[in-house]
RNA sequence: GGUGGGGUGGCCGAGUGGUUAGGCAGCGGCCUGCAAAGCCGUCUACGCGGGUUCGAAUCCCGUCUCCACCUCCA
């Protein structure tokens, strides 16, 4: 159709949209992280991915992006699992792990599974607890506004009224009528059992340290609200492009949306939703059981191959975990590495890309992210490459476009392209004594001393050096 | 009951009317002393039943089926 624009599938609206900043030149993104609650499993994992990667092609197309991606460091699950479990390694009088070191444990855990695999840290990672102020002026504004009332019931909780706001159910297309009506639902003096918590009362028995002094009564912050508060703390009443699991749609980011704008916010353009990860064809979920973590796939491919392969589907796509899926992606994603390696071998300067990416790889992207269409153009990049590299011509071409690729999906830092990355005076030891032995099997080769040959090339590989043997000379490398 | 998204070849996974997706695995060949890597070629497709059309994975109707959400969940 020769749209040039960027353009994203909406939730709220069902339809492609094109991305039209609220502040020229600007990216404003927000993405729900996690509530901190247990160990990080690989969906969670994913979704960070998904919206790495929509930072990253922002910033390439040009705009100076803001990411926010809040972590939940206080709610029920963390408070629970405060009270029955014990701190790792403590077995003193008070074993119990305090919330809010188990919650700081877990951020961690996190924050290391997003490092391992080239996940950019946010501009800004604000925790739920360090924003209550803003929270108590967001309610403020709704209970003036006549859209949320203190629990009648002296519980100390706060709800939001909605069946005050007529907009509610927009973001998932939902009517309130229409909704199934909660299992047993605790109305704990609601207006509707669909209104939701803003505030929590403080209940007997809770950690004092979980409470928090308001005008309706101390208690802590609602799930809903954090995002809401935080959101427009760092990126206004409105900015471009809410995220978050899709999970997350209802009831979460319904509330928020209905929060935020009956407070008289704009809030965001455009709601994006990444899909789950699935094992065996269900979601993967903790309270199932069925988690794979990311220590898990790291113990058993490498952080390069992990992120493309938690990055190869399309982001709204269900990907499902298979035991096979690593290795494939182990392949698909070395077979680029080794293409840049042998590139530079044949002389490109992969230190000075100063190349853009096809044509077509940024069609794709801006199509909805379609990564699954830009990999194919960086695959087929790669054959290009190789075929000129087999035909004894120039590659610096191809090899600087594929460089491109891979940099603006945030693989080339995970990569190992020998001399390029990693301790140099290292590289140059080890490219010293291999070149040595390579010389000797030449001169065997020479020989037709093929047992010689072989013993040194075995011995080699045993040190973990594979060896290419190519027209111009025998090269090597790592695994 | 409501809402949203799917069912593509051995596996994964793009593709909204006609021209090769791509990857992994397989097979044949080239290259190699052998191998690895690479290159070339190649086999299994569009859940099912109708319909529209010169032509449909792609549009329409029907149907089966899967997943997610409506309760905490990336």
């Amino acid at each position: 159709m020769g749209r040039v624009t960027l353009r994203f599938y909406d939730t709220a609206t069902a339809t492609v949209r094109d991305f039209e900043p609220a502040h020229p030149g600007e990216a404003r993104l927000y993405y729900c992280g996690a509530t901190v609650q247990g160990m990080p499993h690989i969906g969670h994992v994913r979704s960070a991915l998904v919206f790495d990667q929509l930072a990253r092609w922002l910033a390439h197309r040009g705009y100076r992006v803001t990411t926010v991606r809040n972590v939940t460091d206080i709610d029920d699950k963390i408070l629970a699992n405060s009270a029955a479990s014990f701190a790792p390694g403590y077995d003193g009088d008070h074993p119990r792990e305090p919330w809010w070191a188990l919650a700081y444990r877990f951020e961690q855990a996190f924050n290391a599974a997003y490092d391992a695999i080239g996940v950019d840290r946010p501009t800004y990672e604000p925790r739920a607890t360090g924003h209550v102020p803003e929270m108590h002026a967001l309610i403020r504004t709704l209970v003036d506004a006549g859209h949320a009332y203190p629990a009648p019931d002296g519980s100390g909780d706060v709800y939001f009224d909605v069946r005050s706001w007529a907009r509610y159910g927009e973001l998932t297309h939902q009517s309130v009528d229409d909704m199934q009506d909660a299992p047993d639902a605790d109305p704990r003096g609601k207006r509707d059992p669909r209104d939701f918590a803003l505030w929590k009362g403080h209940k007997p028995g809770e950690p004092e340290t979980a409470r928090w002094d308001s005008p309706w009564g101390a208690g802590r912050p609602g799930w809903h609200l954090e995002c809401s508060a935080m959101a427009a703390k760092y990126l206004g009443e409105h900015f471009d492009i809410h995220g978050g699991g899709l999970d997350l749609r209802f009831p979460h980011h319904e509330n928020e949306l209905a929060q935020s704008t009956a407070a008289g916010q704009r809030f965001a353009t455009l709601w994006l939703h990444n899909g789950l990860v699935t094992y065996a064809g269900e979601k993967m979920s903790k309270s199932i059981g069925n988690t794979v973590s990311p220590a898990d796939m790291l113990a058993e491919a490498r952080p390069l191959a992990v992120r493309y392969y938690l990055g190869q589907a399309h982001y709204r796509s269900v990907l499902d975990y298979r035991p096979t899926s690593l290795a494939e992606a182990t392949a698909a994603v070395e077979r680029v590495e080794s293409f840049l390696r042998a590139a530079r071998d044949a002389g490109a300067d992969l230190q000075d890309p100063a190349g853009d990416v096809p044509p077509a790889f940024g069609d794709a992207m801006d199509d909805d992210l379609n990564v699954p269409q830009a990999l194919a153009v960086l695959h087929e990049t790669v054959r290009a490459g190789n075929t000129a590299l087999a035909d004894g011509r120039d590659a610096a071409a191809p090899a600087r476009a594929v460089r491109a690729m891979t940099d603006v999906l945030g693989l080339t830092g995970l990569m190992d392209l020998g001399g390029a990355a990693g301790n140099a005076a290292e590289h140059t030891a080890l490219d010293t004594l291999v070149h040595s032995l390579l010389a000797q099997r030449d001169r065997a080769r020479a020989a037709k001393d093929w047992a010689r040959a072989d013993a040194i090339r075995d011995e080699l590989a045993a040190a973990g050096v594979a060896v290419r043997d190519a027209a111009g000379g025998s090269t090597w490398s790592v695994a």
